[in-house]
DNA sequence: TATCTATTTAGCTTTTTACTTTAATAGCCG
DNA sequence: CGGCTATTAAAGTAAAAAGCTAAATAGATA
């Protein structure tokens, strides 16, 4: 891994890094979802969400397809994807913890 | 994924998403090292290699070895060693970038 | 014991981040 | 058009983190 990986990698995590917008990349995985949605679930306001997701997007993690006047968000960064995949099996899946 | 578990990772990747730190975990896949080690390739200072050292200690994703009057580090957490080696193989060898 | 090296701790300053509130934008539908 | 909804943008405050410096600790060796 040579060090602008590092920069990289590095400033991708700290994206993923926040409670609130790794729970979004979580209910991301398998569906579309607008911002209304989203806040139901992580139970905050619609501006705090709408932050977080524009954080996202500048990241590139996420992107989004507009119908009416509902943004559907989704996840755009394979990769991350798969990150998501395999620490769902290292940390829920496994017997220790 | 739930919440705690969300709770949890998100607290991983933030101590992982320090260029710095990353750079150390990087460093620790294959070998032990020692502060002054690892002050050499990062080019740092000692208190600032010791401060993001203790920082991984106590997210309990590394572990030391006492000898003579050295501190030989190692990754102790395995999901971390895998969740490296995931990283290295999306972001590092694949051709898209 | 004195001294060197490796390491850790603590205090301090500056920068970054999170969240809230408030206001603005933009598209739909009566 | 006018009001409704969903969404975004801006500004402010409070909290957290980064990096630096200097000092303290602890073990090894002369």
């Amino acid at each position: 891994m040579e060090n602008n990986h590092i920069e990289v990698i590095a400033g991708m995590l700290k994206t993923m890094s926040h409670p609130i917008r790794l729970k979004i990349l979580c209910l991301l995985q398998n569906k579309e979802m607008t911002v209304g949605d989203i806040r139901e679930e992580v139970k905050t306001t619609n501006a705090n969400v709408s932050q977080h997701l524009s954080i996202l997007r500048n990241q590139k993690i996420i992107g989004f397809r507009k119908e009416a006047n509902f943004i559907y968000n989704r996840i755009d960064d394979v990769r991350v994807l798969e990150l998501m995949q395999t620490m769902g099996k290292l940390y829920c899946q496994n017997a220790g913890e």
